[in-house]
DNA sequence: TAATAATAGTTAGCACTATCAACTATTGAT
DNA sequence: ATCAATAGTTGATAGTGCTAACTATTATTA
């Protein structure tokens, strides 16, 4: 097959984000494999970062992940002493999320290792490059929440072989 | 909960990315939705836009998909009389992929639909910095490429409900 | 030429996921 | 006191893409 013209222009750019979220997703799983989960790494830094204590419908609305799923990751990452659920005494329907002390003390190496992932990816470009890239994610947000649309279930997940 | 500062620094690209796509999809899904298929549009105008008749390797290639996903979801639009299989004479372990007729008109719609949804989800950007998005995007592409990585397995669709 | 490897495509089976809808518990509104 | 709204939970399910094993065909090489 002869090398083909750029199709950049006529493909939905949905597919290229895709491709590249694709391509982050196994670099970075591969350099955080050495944890005992795989993905949902936003979540802990969501959680380590917040000020205040993160209920799970605010973690739900924040990360675009649906309250369901989000109750079967945070239940997984309690199992595995990443996290630990308190209700909050003024609100009891509510529950906060924190942080184990084992989570905490892994917590800088993940952000480490997502800081140096990010800047690998954004290589070679210059500063103002970088500023416009994510001033440009924020754009398309913006002009895209304006739209009618359909919900989509997206699902990212390691693959077990190779 | 209190306004959050900005944690795009902090959460990883990938996150940023798939959030994006989400979005996007949502709404071509919306706008393309009198189509019988719902996915995949950008097999369609691969080979729609292809100089050389497409094999279903080189498909897989091109848009990250495995062969055996290719051949369900060609599958689909064979069924569905969006595509015709042809073995080619000279090799014939390789199998062409053709817009039927029926594909065929309704290609400038999807085009046409997918060229506006980019520009709308580039709107109030500068010519310059659409022209560095896309250039971003391509160098981010290759910065990962080089990175050791597991392989990923993604997977997006369009909710049942609402 | 015969045997072996490589390539394109196919199929069955399966593990896994995110969702939906219905549910409990708690709080807010009237 | 009643009804509505909110936070979180659970069971069931549809649907996905993958893996691995397979056929058919072509290329290699001995």
């Amino acid at each position: 097959m002869s090398k083909q013209p750029d199709l950049t222009a006529f493909l939905p750019l949905g597919k290229q984000l895709s491709v590249l979220t694709k391509l982050y997703v196994g670099v970075l799983t591969k350099n955080l494999g050495y944890l005992e989960i795989e993905r949902h790494y936003s979540l802990l830094i969501l959680i380590d970062k917040s000020k205040d204590k993160c209920t799970q419908q605010y973690l739900s609305d924040y990360l675009k992940i649906d309250k369901a799923s989000m109750v079967r990751i945070i239940d997984d990452f309690v199992r595995k002493n990443f996290l630990k659920r308190t209700v909050n005494p003024n609100d009891r329907r509510e529950h906060w999320m924190e942080l184990t002390p084992k989570a905490k003390k892994l917590m800088p190496g993940i952000l480490k290792t997502v800081e140096e992932l990010n800047d690998t990816s954004l290589k070679g470009l210059s500063k103002k490059q970088k500023e416009y890239f994510f001033e440009t994610l924020s754009v398309i947000s913006s002009n895209l929440i304006k739209e009618p649309a359909n919900r989509v279930i997206i699902n990212y997940k390691k693959a077990n072989k190779q």
